[in-house]
DNA sequence: CCTTGACCTTCCCGTGACTGGAACCCTCAT
DNA sequence: ATGAGGGTTCCAGTCACGGGAAGGTCAAGG
C-alpha cells in the first residue's frame, strides 16, 4: 500500500504519516521506486496512534503506549496509570475553559450588543470592575 | 518603571512584556540606559492584554479589541460578536475535552490496573471494539 | 576604585504536532 | 509528448511564548 492509500483508509493526513515516520514511530518499507511500502501491521500501527491522539495523549504518551502495547509482560497498572494522569490534564483543562467561559459568557449576556460604544466587555478588559452594580 | 517594576505589579513574565512590545501590542519609551520606560498607560495596555488573554482571546482578538477600546465611536455589538465567536470556541474545545473525557474515564474504569498484562485500554487503542459485553 | 549581584539589553533556538508549499520524480493514459 | 495524479524531500510557518547565552548598567559594600 501506498501512503495516500493508507490516508484514505485510515483517515490520517499523508503529512501526518510522513511526519510519523520522521519521529520513529512507524518504520515502512520502500518499494524500489522510493515510495512507502505499508503492511498491514503498519495500519495497524497507524490506527493506534490515531486513535490515541483522538483520546488526547501526546506523541511521548502514545510512543509510552505503544512500546507498552508490544511488551507482553507489561503491568496493566502502568497503562492505568498513564491514562488516569492524562485524564487529570484532561479535566485541569476542561476546568479552565469552564472558568473562562463562565466569565466571558456573564460578560457577553451583560453587552448590548447594538451600535452604541458603551460596553461592559472592554471595560471590564480595561480593569473597571462592573462598579455599576 | 523598568521592565521588572511591570512584571511584578501584574504578574506577566517580563519576556512576554517584550515580546509583546515585539509583535507591536506595546510601544514602551526607552530610558537613555536603553531600558524600557513604561508610563500608566503602558501598565494599563498590559492589564488589558493579560486580562483578555487569561480569557483566552487569541493575541490577534487582543489587537482587535485593543483596537476598539481605543475607538470611542465603536459599536459594542463589535465586541460582542467577537467576544461570542471565541465563546462558541472555547464551547467546541469543552466539548471535545468532555467527549475524551468520557471515553478514557470508561476505559480507565474497566482497566485492572494491576501487574498483569490484560488491559482493555490498550485493547480499545489497538482496535479490538469491546467485544466482550 | 573595584567588585559583586541584581537588573537590563538583544539574539537565537526550542516547544507540539503538525500544515503549506516549492521543486522534483514516477507512472499511466491519451 | 504531454498531462494528470500519485509520490519524494526539504524548508518555513504556525502560536505564544520560554530558556539561555553574551553583554551593558546600576547601586551598594569593602
Amino acid at each position: 500500500m501506498n501512503i495516500g492509500d493508507v490516508s484514505a483508509r485510515l483517515g490520517l493526513p499523508a503529512k501526518t504519516i510522513r511526519y510519523y515516520e520522521d519521529i520513529g514511530l512507524i518504520k515502512p518499507l520502500r518499494s524500489a521506486n522510493g515510495y512507502r511500502s505499508f503492511v498491514a501491521a503498519d495500519v495497524h500501527r497507524l490506527a493506534f496512534l490515531g486513535r490515541a491522539r483522538a483520546l488526547g495523549f501526546t506523541i511521548e504518551d502514545c510512543r509510552i503506549l505503544m512500546a507498552l502495547y508490544k511488551d507482553e509482560s507489561r503491568a496493566s497498572a502502568d497503562v492505568k496509570d498513564l491514562a488516569k494522569d492524562h485524564l487529570c490534564k484532561i479535566e485541569a483543562k476542561i476546568h479552565d475553559l469552564q472558568m473562562m467561559h463562565a466569565t466571558l459568557s456573564e460578560l457577553v449576556k451583560s453587552c448590548a450588543g447594538d451600535n452604541r460604544p458603551d460596553c461592559p466587555i472592554l471595560s471590564d478588559l480595561s480593569g473597571l470592575s462592573s462598579a455599576n452594580s
